[in-house]
RNA sequence: GACCCGUUCGUCUAUCGGUUAGGACUCCAGAUUUUCAUUCUGGCAAGAAGGGUUCGACUCCCUUACGGGUCGCCA
């Protein structure tokens, strides 16, 4: 019997890091074994729903890279995939349930009638736990078919399940204490239940539950930052299932390799967006230079930058330099525009080294003078100057750094000079010397 | 409040009774880069508390504390 596992969100906002971790682990879970994954959206509160939100879903499982064997724009044999349009399914067994006595009227609304006695559930992640149906306070009859009709999460969950052919339920904690409801729900209705894992929630960085507004929650953020889909993946996997290894850069093919269910974790895990960020720069130096030039294009054509023929180079200067691909513009600005902001705080620094302005003179004079331009030829002229002057050449340095880019930080000197040229070189440094 | 799950460096984690409790992020230091960053090396830093069980406990059991979850005609 294979594996077939859903993903069925709620289309009520953007979509969660939270959600696209229980995505991820449902979709490791069903390629590890061969099996199905499939997307089912959950939109029975349509006071709540909106296309927004079902788009935002669907691009964020496709830019995480996790796609669905059956569900909506892929179809399958237990369509439509939206609860909204399986209202036939949902009556019929509805009368099921009716059939069997289990259900009865309150206030207009229909209640399913627990079975008052200790619930045993076995869980893939929490093992054993019991929950006692003796406690009628803490365990009320559960609302099933509301007043108006329609019915409620737990009753239409169960059933798509059940229909679908779910072996395996993977989902968020906050549905562990569900579980036993669904148990008798399922038992009620003569199924078999599949088994279950529930996975700990994500949490703030000081522990707090994550809402949609704290940084790193929504994943359409993402993308807009300069993450690359595989670090985000590898990242949210890492929060709350382990390797049982020291390594930690993944690709999403060694992620399917390695998941297990008996490796996750049952503690809830704070989110550290600066180790997202550090993840993301490992993957960011595994791209081919072609693959990170590609990657950075975008950004450095909405910051309004032009592409140059060099573009390729520039981007080389900074592969290993960045964390997010929203930071390759502002670190490539003045290698591709002559017009650039100086650093206030960096330009003061300059301005205490009494020699600096002297030294910078010299030297562009000696750039000037230089007939076949290189950065070693540049680099050459600069210890000569800084010698000349009884400086040592690494004085001369940093403001020139300074002098080509207007900041403290930057690529390789050398490949600056390289990528810059003389006349530009000789430019910036007597713009630079005229301003101290 | 009741019930459920959980608790190893600040954070993510390894450890399935015997380890100097390991790795990573962050931070700090040194080295390299004739420059800043990158990189490399090193360092700081942990078993919530108290009882048991055991020759021996981070590991098993109990209690307490703390954290999270659930108790909807939301999902």
């Amino acid at each position: 019997m294979s594996v077939r596992v859903r993903f069925a969100p709620s289309p009520t906002g953007y979509l969660h890091v939270g959600g696209a971790r229980t995505a991820l682990f449902n979709w490791l879970f069903a390629r590890k074994h061969g099996g199905s994954f499939i997307l089912r959206v959950e939109d029975t509160d349509e006071a709540r729903n909106t296309d927004a939100a079902k788009q935002a879903i669907f691009d964020g499982l496709n830019w995480l890279g996790l796609d669905w064997d059956e569900g909506p724009g892929k179809g399958g044999k237990h369509a439509p995939y939206f609860q909204s349009e399986r209202w036939g399914i949902y009556d019929a067994w509805f009368a099921k349930l009716v059939a069997t006595g289990r259900v009865y009227q309150d206030d207009g609304a229909w209640r399913f009638r627990f079975e008052r006695k200790p619930v045993t559930m076995r869980d893939l992640v929490c093992g054993e736990v019991t929950i006692d149906y003796r406690d009628e306070a803490n365990t009320p009859d559960m609302v099933v078919k509301r007043t108006d009709g329609s019915y409620v999460f737990h009753f239409v969950n169960v059933v798509d399940d059940l229909e679908m052919g779910i072996t395996h339920v993977i989902r968020g904690e906050d549905h562990l204490m569900n579980t036993p409801k669904h148990l008798q729900l399922i038992a009620a209705l003569g199924g078999t239940p599949p088994h279950y894992a529930h996975i700990p929630l994500i949490l703030n960085p000081d522990g707090s539950k994550m809402s949609k507004r704290d940084a790193g929650a929504a994943v359409d953020d993402y993308p807009r930052q300069g993450f690359l889909p595989g670090s985000v993946v590898n990242f949210i996997a890492l929060l709350g299932w382990s390797p049982k290894t020291n390594e930690e850069i993944f690709t999403l093919a060694e992620l399917v390799d390695r998941f297990a269910l008996e490796n996750v974790n049952r503690a809830p895990g704070r989110f550290d967006f600066d180790k997202c960020k550090w993840v993301n720069q490992q993957h960011l130096m595994l791209l081919s230079p072609a693959d990170f030039t590609l990657a950075a294009q975008p950004f450095v054509a909405a910051a309004g930058l032009p592409v140059p023929a060099n573009f390729a180079a520039v981007m080389a200067a900074v592969q290993d330099k960045v964390r997010l691909l929203g930071e390759v513009p502002p670190a490539v600005g003045f290698l591709l525009l002559d017009e650039f902001s100086y650093d206030g705080e960096t330009v003061a620094k300059v301005r205490g080294n009494g020699a600096a302005k002297e030294l910078l003179g010299d030297l562009a004079a000696g750039f000037n003078g230089i007939s076949t331009w290189s950065a070693d030829a540049a680099k050459e002229v600069l210890s000569a100057t800084a010698r000349a002057a009884g400086a040592k050449p690494g004085q001369l340095m940093f403001p020139l750094r300074v002098a080509l880019s207007g900041r403290a930080h930057g690529p390789d000197l050398g490949d600056m000079l390289d990528l810059l040229g003389k006349d530009r070189c000789t430019a910036r440094v007597r713009r630079f010397v005229a301003m101290l």
